[in-house]
DNA sequence: GTAGGTGCAAATAATTTGCGGCTTT
DNA sequence: AAAGCCGCAAATTATTTGCACCTAC
């Protein structure tokens, strides 16, 4: 994969904030360093990248697809009323259970989806 | 609500499942009982209905919504490969710690998502 | 009788793709 | 120069909506 101006404003720019933008936001921002980006340019690297590792993409919302310059190992939750999705730490204990009791002992935000990055048997086997 | 032929036969097909299907699913269902519906009318119904409850619609894929006949508490549970849901077992404890350990158990099939259905404070609070 | 429901077709929204021209390497 | 990218516009996919007709209560 070659640098282009466009991918590294893209990377920087989904980089530089601890939101999780959709492929539009992402243009939104994009456009502003290089104007005359397009939306199918957005998509295509975005995409890309998560292919590649160097970004995650995050398939949380019915809707939109959401991306996450942060590649370490992290969950996350999103709220069923306004879809927004948010980092969850994975607690001193450093495992799902952990980030679980983090979800609880947060005062406001209670929680809704937790993501375990694994493949269920019937892909890993083929079809 | 009133109780119309459509409505019926999309609500039954739907409960006599356990894959948790996509409007589009439920669609070819119902067809065969009554092959006039529209799509939009299961659209609407599956929509109708998963706002009084009586079902639960399940934003669980980027891509396509999927419902679910069963409102029972429970989580699920979505491969990130093939993006099917699976149901997840609440297990002995009842809780989502519980269910994380019938996951872990299961052999095969190792998990992606959990689903805690609560809402964020920002989303309480107003806006 | 009428409020609510339906089918159809058109409209949105999110994402992908074909293609001719431009840029890295 | 060649492979890889890009912008643009058209195509797909998933879902929603407007509207005229229909039907359960």
């Amino acid at each position: 994969m070659r640098s282009t101006r466009q991918r590294d404003v893209i990377l920087e720019d989904l980089r530089s904030v601890k939101t999780h933008p959709t492929a539009d936001e992402v243009y939104e921002m994009s456009r502003k360093r290089v104007p005359d980006i397009s939306l199918a340019t957005v998509y295509r690297n975005l995409e890309r990248m998560s292919e590649l590792g160097v970004i995650t993409r995050l398939d949380l919302s019915a809707g939109k697809r959401r991306y996450d310059g942060d590649v370490s190992r992290h969950y996350h939750f999103r709220c069923p009323v306004c879809g927004r999705v948010f980092d969850l730490s994975l607690g001193e204990s450093h495992t799902v259970e952990g980030a679980l009791g983090v979800l609880r002992s947060l005062r406001g935000v209670e929680g809704v989806l937790i993501e375990l990055k694994r493949v269920c048997a019937k892909c890993e086997l083929g079809s």
